[in-house]
Order: C-alpha cells, then structure tokens, then sequence
DNA sequence: GTAGGGTTAG
C-alpha cells in the first residue's frame, strides 16, 4: 500500500486527483478512506505509512483523522514519528486555521502541541504554540498545564495564565486545576483559589483535588482540610488528595482514618488510594495495616507505583524478609525498585548486601540515578566503607554519567566525619566546587559531636548560623556537644542563645503499633493510661539487664544534674516506655517495632541490645536516619552510628 | 477529533 501510488505513472496520477475532485461530495477517494478508517482502527505504523502516499497523490487528510492520528502517536509512535506528522501537516496546509475556528487546523495544532508535551519536548511545544495564529482554551490550558508540571518553570505557568486572560481567552475548570498545581507560595494559592471561587468553579471535583493538593503540598493542612471538609458531592480522586496529603505531611493517623470514612461513604479505595496508604504505613511503622494493604495490592500486580511503595513500607517498617521476598517476586522492576531496595538494606544495616544489590542491578542493564547513587554512598557512611565511597564518588560521573550534586557531597562529608576523619571532611567541604549550604555544616556538626571535638563543632555551628541564624539544630548540637565534654558553662550559654530566641527542643517521640493501634511516648511523659503498668515493667527490665551488667550511661543526660535526677532523664526516655510497652503487648517471636523522631541514644542503645538478649526478643528501631535491629544483645548497627 | 486532579526511592 505504502508505494503504490509512488509507481503510478504520471498521468495515472492525474486522473486520480481528477477522480478525488469529482467523487468530492459522494464519497471518499479510497486512499482517505483507508487513512481515515486505520486513524481510528489502527494499527498506528499502516495509519503513519501512508502519509507519503497521501502526499504524492496530492490528497489532502481531513484534520478529524489527523487528530486521530497524533492521539496514536502518542500511545504507540515515538517522538521522532511526532516530528513526521508535524512537518506533513505543516507542508500540507492542513494547520491553516481559516478563520472564525471553522477550519480543524486548530484541533490539529493542538493535538501537536499536546504530543510534543507528552514526549516530553516542552520546548518544541512552546515554538509550535508561538507560531499558532489562533489559539483556544484548550491551547492555553495545554502548555499552562505543561509548564506546572515541569521541573522549574512553575513561575512561567503562572505568567502563561496572565497571558491567556490578555488574550481574552477565559480559563476554565481544566485551566486552573492545571495551574494549580503550579501555585506553591501562600499567596498565590490564595488568589487562585478566591479566583476559582469568583467563577464558581471551586466545586468541580478536579479544581477540587488541585486545591487541596496545592494546600497540603505547602504544609496548610487545615487549608486543604477546610476544602475537602466544604465538599458536598465528591469523588474517588478528591478522597485520594486529602489522604495522601496527610500521608505526605507525615499524619499517618489521620490519613488512615480518612481511608476509613472513604469506604464508609461507599467509596472503594483504587491504586492510588492504596498507595497514599501504604505510604501513611511506611511513616507511621503501621507494619500490620500494611500488611492488609498488600492483600489489596495483589489486584493490581502491573502497578509499578503501588508495588515500589509496599516494597519501601516493609524497608521502612524493618521487614526486609518481607522486602526481599517481594523484591524478588516482582514482575517488573525500575530504577525505582532498585533504589528502594538499596536505600532500604543500607539503612537497615546491611550494607555489603545494599552494594551487591548494586552490582546487580547493574548487570540487569538499569541505569542508576542520582538518588541511587545517594543510596550507595549512604550504604558505604554507614558501614565506614570509605574506600568504596571514594570510589563512587570519584567515579559516578565517568561510570553513569551523573554528576556528583549536593546530596552526594553531603554523603562524603558524612562518610569522612562518621569515620572520624574530621580533617579530611574539613577539607573536603572547603575544596569542593560547590557553596557549602547548612545541611553540610549539619553533618560536619552532627560528625564532631559523634567524635567529640568541639572545637571544630562550634566552627560548623557558626558557619551553619551565619546562614540560619534561627537553626535550633544548630544550637542544640553545638550545646549537646559542649555537654558531652563537661564543659557546661558553654553548653548553658549555647542553651540560654535558644531559649532567649524563644526556641525549645524538639521533645524525644517513639511509636509502636499494637493491634493496629499507635500509642505514641514522650520522653519523661507518663501520660499513657497505662503508665502505671509500664513503669513497672520497666523496672522489671532493668533488674533483668541490671544482671547482665546494664549501668545506665548518665553522660547521655545533657543536663549538668545530680546523678540520680540523671538516671530518671535517661529511664523514661521515649524509646525505653515504648520498649516496656512492647514486650509486654508484642506476641512470643515476634519482633517489637519502634520508630522515633530523635536519633536513639547511647544509653538507649544499650538498654535495647541488653533487653533483646534477657528478653529473647527482637527489637527493631527506625529513626529518622536509620535502623537498629537489636537480637540478642547486639545491634546491627555494630554500635556505629 | 484537541486540554485537567491524586499515587513510588534520597
């Protein structure tokens, strides 16, 4: 079919757009016909194959197939077949928009620029755009909702929808749920929502879910909880916004419980419901909901996303025997995958296993990223593999062509300082090309406390304060470190700084689930209904572990207070009232599940590895870094952290 | 026949 027409000769030709001329009114030539017929049946490649033909009969495409056409690009051509099409139509006059939108050329032109987006060549879009001698909504709306959705230009989103309203061209419901998503200061969000207010389009259920997504997205729970809690008829996906913002805020809780109010409405939960879930699993260490949640996942094993977030749920709850044995059993893996797996054995613990996990995604032929390569050079800090760090570091550019960033420089100024190679993280910071940001000093500070050396942690602290002046990490650490060195008078001075600007400390938090329920602790906070018995337990522990040489390590209370006041800091800090809680309410073999907000401490530490031995329990604690896996009165940590 | 919302790794 392809060359058909191509071997005709020239006056054949001739009589066959003669005939196409005359049969105008009645029907079809039978090229169009077929072109038209395989715009809507497909397959794409026979619909692309017989543009040159069309071209060389000198027939014109009518735009309805042509649209038809691109949509099929899209779903099965490549952006290179994009291009074709475009420079057809261009060449063939059927973008011309002839006046007053009756000719398709619009539609055309639209359907292109839209390819283009889709292809990911947002520039190519934008010159299609700028060349266009008329434009509709749905012109506007398309690189509107274009440019919010890219990297960075969320500002220029925002002047495209100036430009459009200049252009007298009225946004609708599809406009500003896609420029919302580029509203990501107060203000603006603000202005748009009163704007979508004033046309009466606030209650569409997809400018809906933009709201409160753009609401919860800058931490203004109450602000997308006012615009769910306005909402009179709803549907799934607007459910789904207002659950994974909580999830996404870190109110694992609440999304859980709006999950429920979900299904009590007669909504059924679809992957994305399940995968905003998992994810309030993953942060709350809700082991046993998530658990349920992957009875669900099984109806949806294509889904990529879903699977990656039950694989980082069992990572994060400490489960890797869950982890690996999904990892192992997926369909299909991606970079994605990869990471979670190598991030989740590194964090808890097992990091030659993480870097093996490397090698072989490697040799599966998946191309690393950088967050990837944040996984490794963390797997390497963390297990004091300096060499490999180096390595990775020196090489990840030439290897996967990924240049090193800030994350990864974070890395090795963490891989030196835990290795107590202060000098050389020193010099380190001081030679790379970068401009040593706050999160950098941070890890240099948190590496000089971790080694005691307080000279060098009062130079990061102000250099972290030189650009934070309010940084209570800062304060806190630096004070910490003076504590840990008995020199209270400065740790009291670096105290006095915060408490005059009016700054506290964070207090200590620890979690545990049991039957499907969170009970949260406060270090020093005996409010739990069942305190009482708690503390009773406690002393029950301690006695035991009191046999095997427990003698609790004051020098963790940074206070300068008499001993026994120190004692009691130390005896109810969070993580030891949850410890207490869970050997008392956690099954015979199974392990007892905590997270907290605070890095554990050493006397914690220690406690931990002594009760998982007299106790004959695992003990697994996630903090906001990483894991401890206590059995047998060790930690897999190796006591370097 | 053209445009829109939520969901995964550091």
């Amino acid at each position: 079919m392809n060359s058909l027409f191509k071997r005709l000769p020239r006056n054949r030709l001739a009589a066959t757009r003669r005939s196409s001329r005359r049969l105008h009114h009645t029907q079809p030539h039978p090229l169009l016909a077929t072109f038209s017929r395989l715009c809507v049946e497909g397959p794409f490649r026979a619909a692309l194959a017989l543009l040159p033909d069309l071209a060389s009969a000198g027939l014109r495409a009518d735009p309805v197939s042509l649209t038809r056409l691109v949509k099929l690009c899209v779903r099965h051509g490549t952006a290179s077949d994009g291009r074709l099409i475009h420079r057809h139509v261009a060449d063939h006059g059927a973008l011309s928009h002839g006046g007053g939108g009756g000719g398709g050329g619009l539609f055309v032109s639209n359907s292109l620029v839209s390819m283009y987006v889709k292809f990911g060549l947002l520039d190519d879009a934008l010159s299609l755009f700028d060349g266009m001698p008329e434009r509709n909504v749905v012109t506007w709306t398309t690189v509107v909702a274009a440019l919010a959705n890219a990297d960075g230009r969320k500002e220029e989103a925002l002047r495209f929808l100036v430009a459009m309203r200049r252009d007298e061209v009225a946004p609708n419901a599809y406009t500003f749920s896609s420029v919302l998503g580029a509203c990501d200061t107060p203000g603006v969000l603000a202005a748009m929502h009163a704007s979508t207010v004033k046309v009466g389009l606030d209650s569409d259920v997809f400018v809906r879910s933009s709201l409160i997504d753009a609401y919860m997205k800058l931490g203004d729970l109450d602000g997308g909880r006012g615009v769910f809690d306005e909402m009179v008829t709803g549907d799934l996906v607007v459910w789904n916004s207002i659950i994974a913002g909580f999830a996404q805020s870190g109110d694992g809780a609440g999304a859980i419980e709006l999950f429920v109010r979900m299904k009590d409405a007669g909504f059924s939960a679809n992957q994305g419901t399940l995968t905003s879930v998992l994810r309030a699993c993953t942060g709350m260490v809700m082991l046993e909901v998530g658990r349920q949640v992957h009875a669900h996942v099984l109806k949806y094993e294509k889904d990529l996303i879903l699977h990656n977030a039950l694989l980082d749920m069992y990572c994060k709850c400490g489960s890797l025997p869950d982890a690996d044995a999904l990892f192992r059993r997926m369909p299909q893996r991606d970079v994605i995958s990869w990471s979670t797996m190598i991030s989740g054995l590194a964090q808890n613990g097992r990091s030659t296993e993480a870097l093996r996990v490397f090698d072989l995604m490697k040799s599966e032929g998946v191309t690393p990223n950088r967050i990837t390569l944040v996984g490794v050079l963390f797997a390497c800090s963390h297990a004091g593999l300096v060499e490999d760090g180096w390595y990775y570091f020196k090489s990840m550019e030439k290897l996967f062509g990924i240049r090193p960033e800030r994350e990864h420089h974070n890395c090795m100024v963490d891989l030196l300082g835990r290795a107590g190679k202060l000098d050389e993280a020193v010099e380190f910071i001081h030679e790379m090309s970068l401009d040593p940001d706050s999160v950098i000093w941070r890890t240099l500070l948190g590496a000089c406390r971790m080694h005691k050396n307080a000279n060098l942690a009062a130079y990061a602290a102000r250099e972290i304060l030189k650009l934070e002046p309010d940084d209570q990490g800062a304060r806190v650490l630096l004070s910490n470190t003076y504590a840990d060195l008995r020199q209270w008078t400065d740790a009291e001075k670096s105290w006095k700084a915060m408490r005059d600007r009016g700054m506290k400390k964070e207090p200590g938090r620890s979690w545990i689930e049991v039957e499907k329920q969170v009970h949260v602790f406060i270090a020093g906070d005996l409010s739990h209904p069942s305190s009482e018995s708690i503390v009773l337990e406690l002393n029950r522990l301690i006695g035991r572990i009191n046999a095997l040489g427990y003698v609790p390590q004051t020098e963790f209370v940074l206070q300068d207070l008499a001993i026994e006041q120190k004692e009691d800091l130390l005896k109810y800090h969070s993580e030891k009232l949850a410890i207490a809680f869970g050997t008392m309410h956690t099954m015979e073999g199974k392990p007892i599940r905590i997270m907290k907000n605070l890095r554990i401490c050493g006397d914690c530490h220690a406690f931990a590895k002594l009760v998982s031995k007299s106790e004959g329990k695992m003990i697994i604690i996630r903090d906001p870094v990483r894991f401890h896996h206590f059995q047998d009165g060790a930690c897999s940590c190796g006591d370097y952290w």
